[in-house]
DNA sequence: CGTCCTATTGAAATTCTTCAACACTCGTGG
DNA sequence: CCACGAGTGTTGAAGAATTTCAATAGGACG
């Protein structure tokens, strides 16, 4: 491992595009040595994505997965009569990749603005060939993942209203700022989603996040500005109204 | 590939424990050849374990994963308090691995009497590097796994408690029978859980999962035996209860 | 035949939703 | 600069769905 960073500070330097990028440390890129990594950069192409929009899966054009660099991605499910479910938010540096089959309707939308990282398909399941450690990290991304869904069928399926909106503040503060380490919480922030968005992820109603949320704001345990931006206050207390999950 | 098959045959047989099993067409083990599958069978034993025991875990012993040959895992998530959430159930051929990460309480316990194929991890992370497949096989279904989570987060979230149930006896009737093929649908088979768990995997009390059950049964579109004989009177009104999904 | 355990059913209580009105923010145009 | 309107968020009150509590029923087993 260090010897072939040595050997690759000679061959070449870290493409420009991933110098600065959270991705190459502790997404999938990190398994790529500097070589390999400009390799994959010729065929990635970094985009900003304004808020709202629907990924276009690539319906005609080739498949593309993608590093989300800044901002927050929805994943949401929905049902032919218009209810509809978030069932994942992808922080960065998360990988967004064409979610297996896509048997039920599943569709991803850029919740703020975001900034992504996307190359084919094609060429990252070429570079999966040689690189072992790469398909192991996506393996891994897709079991942390799979873990982190299960967590929330435990918020979606038995929580109260109450611990479900300070469930979703608790792990907006875990996840929102991709700089911090391990425990790393984020005290202060703006929502990247708004009532209605928050009801489809906690499967409640917006009349029923807001009540929540003007009651943590009561109990002081957060505050909260333009009803955008949140405080926390206490976090301890705000951990346990989550349920202490 | 058939090249590979036609030398095996002459090398050696499938393995006796392997025969008759699911997995190796379906499931992970197809990704291997006869003679690999002799080499994995070495380290692999065939138990059964009665209905209602936790997996060990393999705390103190050797870490091990599992195919599921016969009967159904289900996988729980708990709360301090003692509320818990069915997250998931695993049917034959499905495969057993300590969920990534064990960070919140999970909990894998037969809800039948099972049949499994275990072996130690070890053997299988070296085999995957021989076999690139078999790294694509468990991502693979690492992500079929996110799905159906992701499925059943809508469940959750957003349907009724009507539909939940007619969705978990569609799912039942989906993923029961191993030996059916695609779009096979068991019409006649045993509740695997009981009222209780039932309500655990449905976010409902055991209260609402009786009474939702009485009316499907009412309207004609199941029929019960003894509170755990289900037949299936009419398919595609159980799947137009369900919500359609 | 009684006991234990699970399931069913009923009625009251609770939580959450629905419907409706109002408030706040922000941008646009008078 | 202010008024207006659209979009979003908040709050209240009535209604519905689900839970809770409690009683009854059904099977399995000694």
């Amino acid at each position: 491992m260090s010897e072939q960073k040595r050997q690759d500070i000679h061959n070449s330097n870290v493409p420009v595009v991933c110098q600065s990028c959270e991705a190459r440390h502790r997404g999938v890129c990190g398994a790529l040595s500097t070589s390999q990594l400009s390799q994959l950069s010729k065929h990635a192409t970094i985009q900003q994505v304004p808020a709202g929009q629907a990924f276009e899966s690539g319906e005609d054009t080739e498949e593309r997965c993608a590093n989300v660099l800044k901002g927050v991605v929805k994943i949401t499910k929905l049902m032919a009569d218009g209810r509809q479910q978030i069932v994942g938010l992808q922080f960065a540096p998360d990988f967004l990749t064409r979610s297996s089959s896509l048997r039920s309707y599943t569709e991803a939308q850029t919740a703020t603005d975001v900034t992504i990282c996307s190359f084919p398909r094609r060429v990252l399941d070429e570079m999966i060939r040689d690189v072992p450690e790469l398909g192991n990290r996506l393996r891994n991304q897709a079991l942390r993942e799979l873990d982190e869904a299960r967590d929330w069928m435990l918020t979606l399926g038995r929580k109260t209203a109450a611990e479900k909106v300070a469930s979703f503040i608790y792990l907006l503060a875990r996840n929102l700022d991709p700089e911090a380490e391990a425990d790393g919480i984020t005290r202060q922030f703006v929502l990247p989603l708004a009532r209605g968005d928050i009801a489809d992820f906690l499967g409640l109603t917006s009349e029923t996040v807001s009540r929540q949320m003007t009651k943590l704001r009561n109990s002081g345990i957060i505050s909260v500005e333009n009803s955008r931006s949140i405080s926390i206050l206490d976090v301890d207390a705000l951990a346990e109204a989550s349920g202490g999950s």
